[in-house]
DNA sequence: GGTTCCTGCAAATTATTTTCTTGATAAGTT
DNA sequence: AACTTATCAAGAAAATAATTTGCAGGAACC
């Protein structure tokens, strides 16, 4: 696990001196992965001893060993906390949103329930006929994105992002199917009667979603995306991305389902892929 | 600019020992942030003092400052080298995937052109009506995502992802509209005819694709969005995150043109920008 | 009152850098 | 062609700085 995360989940039990120490770290930490053990101990009113101290019940080897794991996990990871860009210069700007894109698949990634969404993948891999569904700029981009991905892996796969027809379909769809719908609030209450909807006729559900949100708790198996609220409403992009990244794990492990030549090098089922989806032409798929 | 690209840029320059120290850091960084001056320079069969003018010339105060900036940079950005998944296992394709896509909007970064966004956005906050282009399920995304980026904002937009609609809009737009077209692979000969057919009307082009492409010369202004190829072959969701991430950045330039409200700070300025979203509800627009 | 744990001091250890010197290479000179 | 000189890389040793360990005082909590 990262050392921030630790950090905090430590400073509980951490002692008042270390507690100066933790905090120091977490606010400026440019100055933390500069400075020496000396100049660290001075500014947090401790003695050096206190701070190798510190770094080992963190879990570090030594001093140096806790700057290159905080510098390490600092490039992204820790950026959150200061939310602003520094100005609305284009530099800043593209800076803070790129920095931001990349916090988000580093929270996904630390957060992400591998198991959930394997068993998604299994689901879909033996689907005789996929139901993806999602509303609104952003989930029926997901969901759009999700018939790209598998179609090309010879899935039958339908996307919709019109209410009625996800009624009708989740109606319609049998247990052999599967349905799988994106929302990022978690609130999409028309998503959730599709959902119950096809529980009813005993039609798989995935849900990519918030956790413990009602559609969450609509579905069968939930794939949770639980991203810092300030990130979905002053950027969605943030939101979308991980969600984006969440829709390509699903696809590529779809796919070494489907194509299980376990005697093949990866690169090999990669280029399988690749050709799978592009024939002979080299240009990316759809430009 | 980061350690990895500086080490290889100078590798030319750099004297036999220097070369070695390099060589070992590259190939097994994971050893040479972890060891000591000593431990490296015993590696590489130099003297310790070879490896501290070693890290002087690649610009750092010293050898701790080395680590650091080796560790910060590593995170992201040189995990390319390992292209590989370490297995099929859900958690490592996830880990490969995430990683990657971390690394492409790392390397958008770092080739970013600025001023052609900074240009792209002024004329896109200018226009009386923007016309999106993109074809195939990567480009034609970016094209809907633009549009729903930018009418937002009160801008007046329409995206289409057919030849043939294009080449007519193309044809119909005026000298104060503008024409923005994305391609991922650059080489989408029907958006080279539309942008030569709006250029003969004096409309301004914009490009989102690759330097150098016949697409990015068809186009007035060029934001190029150059990744290594391996990554746009292999998994075009890197790519496709890092234009997401252009989108965002024009979007977000875009919108404090529009507002230049420079006496307001920017939190308010993000505030009103979601309230303009989202109206009264604090729901993700669009779910 | 005893125990535990935090903490700093000082010493010891270790790591890093500076200085100095040697050796190699290349250009210029006799 | 042989020698000289300049330049620079690179290691040895010394100096310096940083880090860790051992130990003891003291506070807080039984």
């Amino acid at each position: 696990m990262d050392i921030f995360t630790t950090m905090q989940e430590e400073r509980g039990r951490l002692s008042q001196s270390e507690i100066r120490i933790a905090d120091i770290v977490l606010n400026d930490f440019e100055f933390a992965v500069n400075a020496s053990i000396i100049e660290l101990a001075g500014k947090a009113d401790v003695s050096p001893p206190t701070v190798t101290r510190f770094c080992r019940r963190l879990g570090c080897e030594s001093f140096s060993d806790f700057k290159v794991q905080l510098a390490r996990t600092a490039y992204v990871g820790m950026r959150y906390l200061k939310p602003e860009p520094k100005s609305i210069a284009p530099a800043d700007v593209a800076q803070d949103i790129i920095t931001k894109a990349q916090n988000a698949l580093f929270l996904l990634h630390r957060g992400l329930d591998v198991a959930a969404i394997e068993r998604a993948a299994n689901r879909l891999a033996g689907a005789e006929m996929i139901y993806a569904f999602g509303s609104g700029g952003n989930s029926s981009m997901i969901a759009t994105e999700l018939q790209n991905r598998l179609f090309r892996l010879g899935l039958r796969i339908t996307a919709s992002s019109d209410h009625s027809m996800q009624l009708m379909m989740a109606a319609a769809a049998k247990p052999t199917d599967v349905l799988i719908g994106s929302s990022f609030s978690g609130r999409n209450a028309e998503l959730v009667r599709a959902f119950a909807l096809a529980r009813e006729a005993k039609v798989p559900t995935i849900a990519l979603t918030q956790s413990e949100s009602p559609v969450a708790r609509a579905a069968e198996i939930t794939v949770p995306v639980d991203l810092p609220e300030g990130d979905n409403i002053y950027r969605p992009t943030s939101t979308r991305i991980a969600y984006l990244a969440v829709v390509d794990i699903l696809a590529s492990l779809v796919a070494y389902r489907i194509q299980p030549q376990a005697t093949v090098t990866l690169r090999r089922i990669k280029q399988q892929l690749v050709t799978h989806r592009d024939g002979d032409d080299r240009q990316l798929l759809g430009d």
